[in-house]
DNA sequence: TCACCTCACACTTTTGAAGAGT
DNA sequence: AACTCTTCAAAAGTGTGAGGTG
């Protein structure tokens, strides 16, 4: 499970190349004459992302890194099972909005402010065949986010109060190095999974959602030691305002609520938290949900995020340990995870969205 | 005063080493 | 000797709430 340092020495070139390739495309666009195979994605947890984004999704960015919840776990298909593909995560801002929480809603504020540079996530089993993509769920539920510009241990550099949308870029190519050369590729992203980056929950309703559903702070539950610990300093029922909405996350949650948890309840056999049924069919990335890239070729003039003298890191993510160990071979591809559901007939996948001209620029092309 | 950020805290889950059993 | 399973301590991941900052 531990990966050596002969290991972590190679994963890191193998990042060092892929930033080198990004920035030399910015010189180099390849057209693809190669016509890739159809391809789709699904988004497995979509049902969990779509309870959170009903609300409105907010994510927790510390200067050390935070997890996402829920986490990005698509199924892919459709590839060709001989050819080596790379697949990447990035975080796209969406719009060029400041947003700030009052009166109990999200409303824009101003500009946005100028963007970290930018930075892809290259998944640890990449570049790996059609086929392995394809018989697993790929997930990036290892990802940090952060907003220190000066991270050093290769999370996704946020802004607080800005809004992200992932997108998970697939590429056809041998190793890091080739994704400069016109590989044909993939670019999914769903509605549902954008969010608000903050350093602390705006809202309580996404407050509830989340300690209901991550394992991890099921001690804030209701019926948590933590919770009744916490909540003896205060009546429970002190307020006589139930409806007040505010109010909301501080209510127990029920039983039912606690019951769904993504990922830990997956592999999880807590008694408390019993397996993550989902609704029957997984989202899928339909041509409308699709979206393109705002700007298609380079970022704007004022958020230089690919200017090679402000890219401090090698694009992608860093072993979250900084010491060799702990990341290949960790639970991002050596346990299986569960097997990807499939579509019904009623809800048919989408083909995915093909950029003939390809550059890394291009794919990263927004702004 | 306000909006936003940081940190220590208590709690739970995850991880992996060690030992026992087959 | 090799493999599987169980146990347990340490590490990692949570939201909370007080306090800090500009």
């Amino acid at each position: 499970m531990m990966m050596d340092q002969a290991h972590f020495g190679e994963y890191l070139l193998r990042q060092q190349m892929l930033h080198a390739a990004s920035l030399s495309s910015l010189q180099h666009r390849v057209g693809a004459d190669a016509e890739p195979p159809a391809c789709e994605a699904r988004l497995l947890n979509g049902d969990l992302w779509r309870r959170f984004h009903d609300i409105g999704t907010e994510m927790i960015i510390t200067k050390g890194g935070r997890r996402m919840f829920p986490s990005l776990r698509v199924s892919l298909s459709g590839l060709d099972p001989r050819e080596e593909y790379c697949v990447l995560l990035e975080l796209s801002l969406v719009g060029r909005r400041r947003w700030r929480w009052a009166g109990g809603a999200w409303a824009a504020a101003g500009g946005a402010e100028p963007q970290s540079p930018r930075r892809l996530m290259l998944h640890p089993d990449s570049p790996a065949p059609g086929h392995h993509w394809t018989a697993n769920p790929v997930s990036f539920s290892k990802l940090k986010l952060t907003n220190n510009t000066m991270d050093a241990q290769g999370h996704m550099v946020l802004t607080s109060m800005h809004k992200y949308r992932p997108r998970v870029l697939v590429v056809r190519a041998r190793d890091a190095a080739a994704l400069a050369w016109g590989a044909p590729h993939a670019s999914f992203s769903f509605p549902e999974t954008e969010f608000i980056a903050v350093t602390a929950y705006q809202n309580d309703r996404i407050t509830k959602l989340k300690i209901d559903n991550n394992p991890f702070a099921k001690g804030f539950r209701a019926c948590g030691q933590s919770k009744c610990k916490r909540k003896n300093v205060e009546p429970e029922n002190g307020s006589t305002e139930a409806q007040n909405e505010s109010s909301d996350a501080k209510r127990p949650c029920s039983d039912a609520a606690s019951s769904c948890s993504e990922e830990g309840s997956l592999r999880s056999s807590s008694p408390r938290s019993p397996p993550l049924v989902e609704s029957p069919a997984p989202l899928v990335a339909s041509p409308e949900n699709i979206s393109p890239p705002e700007h298609p070729t380079f970022y704007p003039p004022e958020l230089p995020y690919m200017h090679p003298l402000h890219m401090p890191m090698p694009l992608g993510m860093w072993p979250t340990n900084t010491i060799p160990g702990g990341f290949l071979g960790s639970s991002w591809s050596s346990v299986p995870p569960p097997p990807p559901s499939f579509p019904t007939p009623s809800n048919p996948p989408a083909p995915c969205r093909r950029i003939k001209s390809f550059t890394i620029s291009a794919l990263l092309g927004e702004g």
